[in-house]
DNA sequence: AAAGGACTGTTTTTT
DNA sequence: ACAGTCCTTT
């Protein structure tokens, strides 16, 4: 690999990023800057120029979807395999070191994780053997704290339970010693403990720690403002003053601080290694001038930024179109309106996206997009790993594994419905707690006693009898758990069901045989013999296809958080409203607002060429009508990056008051209340009790819709809706 | 074991 | 407003 073909095409501060001396550097990547090319030119440079081996090289992500990009973007640019480099996420990177040293950190080998859906599961019931009311106290609510003391390094140990007066903290503390003692004795793993077990066993174990900071001579780490602070003590236990450390991030994108994120640790990285290198990209390759002038001067009245400005050497591009919509049906309608144009004019859907702050706003542009035969696909929801059916499968194939599994034993021990009732299961886990017994040993101690009545005996017997029959006997993995699923009835009984999605469930069951021969053949020939092991963790680490293929012509919805990463030629923001956007509880608090302002940041750089921000004027929310003031944001971007649209204004004489009583009945005291008032029409002048008197400007709309703009002699020209707007007409 | 009615919370989300 | 969850009923 020669030096000349690993920077080609790489701009100035691209270069000097990727041809840095080792040591330890800080790459500020703005948007659209090219941030991921100097991460995968660089590992090529390490390689190809700095002679390093593979071996040495740690690159850490926060998604799959980010670590499987690197990885194939390196190895197709070096022509090799890159086996031995350790490219993934935190999760996945510590879930390998956990496995390898498992019994220095307490665990079988093929230890289980759980996901949050099993924490909330295991707490619950933990909550209703502890008498714990869930109205008072939400299993939710115990999750989260014990999230949050997992990722301050807090083990019970450390909480000093004599100084808790207040009796729900005592209680979350109960439970968490007993959430913690039911993990231990069965090798369960959550998300978080992933990390902080391979904090500890790294930080406590001179011999592990020794090891991997000598192999770990090169460590990259990407998106560093997302890092928690567990993840960054990971990081700092494995660099020392000799490694080569790149930490690639952009202050101004740091959205996750509400899941622990600190963008202190991006910040203050020079506190930690004060023989930092800083160096910032700010040649932006992906938005026209003026949407970057739109998005340095939102994100410019933030504190404390490491301060980047973005810009171009392509051209200034369009305006931005800022629509002030009537309500949000009058939104949507602007939305498809522009959408359809648009195709009219041979683009693709593929190429727009609109972004929402709260996944809730989807609702109507879906119905509209469907209404309009306009194809769409959004992001989120449901992960393929998550739906019940394939967590069903899942679950019976740890069971059949390891018949200790209580996790997966209650997940699957009545369903499909064979008549082990609520009443049976209390009963076996009275014995299983009573004699230390796993919830299987209980089963079968309860039915060689004969301690349940006849008809559970039977129901039971025959539920041990199908996990047993469904033994591992060398098959490869997916004709195995095409065996497990078989047996298990799951298919069966989805069949026996009304369910409409009931054909969706059985295609999604036919899937995870297709993915589990996927994965099989992706293996090497040693981790073959660990097929199902990793086929599992891949199930809870890797949550499976969230996003659309990218070869489908779609208009693509998502939330502004989804879409970080993202890029699309025409970009929809919509809801741009105060309490929406900014959010009514981030408004208040300072630091909250920065993140919401560093989201409109985020939400202005994904587009390429044209960007739409639009706003309702009213809009109903949780059963109540809201009449939202624009966003700050808006006002934020210069007045002459911005063309308002309206509306084609309809000159004609409307009649305020029939207007005003047909959508409006109930508004008394306003101006629809009184009659005999001269019609509204173009020039009026008009009083208004908070505006004060102005002159109609324009007429648009009709019905509820319908508004006036009126240029008021003190407060300037503002856009009323009749409907509700306390008019007088004068003249 | 499925179906109806009360109750709840409602910003953002990856692993 | 509304969807998802829990508890009751049949």
């Amino acid at each position: 690999m020669d030096v000349s073909s690993i920077l080609d095409g790489l701009n100035e501060a691209q270069r000097d990023a990727v041809t840095a001396p080792l040591g330890k550097l800080r790459v500020l990547a703005g948007a659209g800057s090219g941030k991921t090319r100097v991460l995968v030119h660089r590992i090529a440079w390490l390689i190809g120029v700095e002679n390093a081996s593979p071996y040495s090289i740690l690159a850490v992500t926060f998604t799959n979807k980010a670590a499987g990009e690197m990885r194939a973007r390196i190895e197709s640019m070096l022509g090799t395999n890159l086996a031995t480099s350790w490219v993934g996420t935190f999760h996945s990177i510590c879930h390998r070191i956990l496995r390898t040293h498992h019994e220095r950190a307490g665990l079988i080998r093929d230890f289980q994780i759980l996901d949050r859906d099993d924490q909330l599961r295991l707490v619950k019931r933990l909550m209703r053997q502890e008498n714990i009311d869930e109205k008072i106290l939400s299993a939710r609510q115990i999750v989260n704290t014990i999230s949050q003391y997992k990722e301050a390094g807090k083990r019970l140990a450390d909480i000093d339970t004599s100084a808790i007066y207040h009796p729900i903290e005592k209680w979350i503390v109960h439970i968490y010693a007993q959430y913690e003692h039911h993990c231990r004795e069965n090798s369960l793993v959550d998300f978080t403990e992933l990390l902080l077990r391979t904090v500890e066993l790294i930080r406590d174990h001179e011999m592990i720690r020794t090891h991997y900071q000598t192999r770990f001579q090169h460590i990259l780490v990407d998106e560093f403002q997302d890092t928690n602070r567990i993840q960054y003590a990971f990081i700092q236990l494995l660099v020392t003053d000799s490694t080569d450390l790149l930490v690639v991030g952009d202050d101004d994108q740091s959205i996750y601080a509400f899941r622990g994120a600190k963008i202190e640790h991006i910040l203050d990285l020079e506190k930690r290694f004060p023989r930092l290198n800083t160096i910032k990209l700010e040649q932006n390759y992906r938005s026209t001038g003026h949407i970057l002038r739109a998005a340095n001067a939102v994100i410019a009245k933030n504190s404390g930024r490491l301060d980047k400005t973005l810009w171009t050497e392509s051209g200034d591009g369009e305006k931005i179109d800022v629509y002030p919509a009537f309500n949000e049906y009058d939104e949507a309608a602007y939305v498809i309106e522009r959408i359809k144009m648009h195709i009219e004019r041979g683009g693709l859907h593929q190429d727009i996206a609109i972004l929402y702050r709260s996944n809730a706003q989807s609702r109507l542009f879906e119905e509209n997009l469907l209404g309009n035969d306009i194809p769409y696909r959004i992001y989120g929801g449901l992960r393929f790993f998550d739906r019940a059916e394939i967590k069903d499968a899942i679950a019976y194939l740890r069971l059949c594994l390891n018949h200790a599994d209580d996790v997966a034993f209650e997940r699957v021990v009545n369903n499909p419905p064979r008549g082990i009732g609520q009443r049976t299961i209390e009963q076996i886990r009275e014995i299983a707690s009573r004699n230390q017994f796993s919830l299987w040993q209980a089963l079968a101690h309860a039915v060689q006693q004969q301690s349940l009545p006849p008809r559970a005996t039977q129901a039971v017997s025959q539920f041990m009898q199908l996990i047993t029959d469904t033994q591992h006997g060398g098959d490869s993995l997916p004709t195995y758990l095409q065996r497990v699923i078989d047996n298990s009835g799951l298919r069966d009984h989805i069949k026996q069901q009304k369910d409409e999605r009931r054909l969706d469930k059985l295609e999604n069951l036919a899937e995870l045989i297709t993915a589990a021969e996927q994965f099989e053949n992706h293996l090497s020939t040693e981790e073959k013999a660990d097929a199902i092991g990793l086929f599992l963790a891949k199930a809870a680490l890797d949550a499976g296809e969230t996003q659309a293929s990218n070869y489908s012509d779609y208009v693509q919805l998502m939330t502004l958080h989804s879409a970080k990463g993202l890029e699309f030629p025409t970009v929809f923001m919509v809801g741009v409203e105060e309490g929406l956007f900014p959010h009514q509880e981030s408004a208040m608090i300072t630091e909250q607002l920065e993140e919401e302002r560093r989201l409109a940041y985020v939400g202005i750089t994904r587009a390429e060429q044209k960007l739409h921000i639009s706003y309702a004027e009213k809009r109903r929310l949780y059963g109540t009508t809201l009449y939202p003031r624009a966003s700050r944001f808006i006002e934020e971007i210069p007045a002459a990056l911005l063309h308002f649209v309206r509306g084609t204004p309809t000159h004609y004489t409307v009649n305020a008051t029939n207007a005003a009583n047909a959508t409006n009945a109930n508004l008394t005291n306003s101006a629809s209340s009184q009659s005999n008032q001269p019609t509204i029409q173009l020039g009026s002048l008009i009083a208004h009790p908070t505006f004060g008197e102005g002159t109609v400007t324009a007429l648009e709309g009709d019905g509820e819709r319908q508004r006036v703009q009126v240029n008021f002699s003190e407060q300037g020209s503002k856009w009323l809706v009749l409907a509700f707007a306390k008019i007088q007409v004068l003249s």
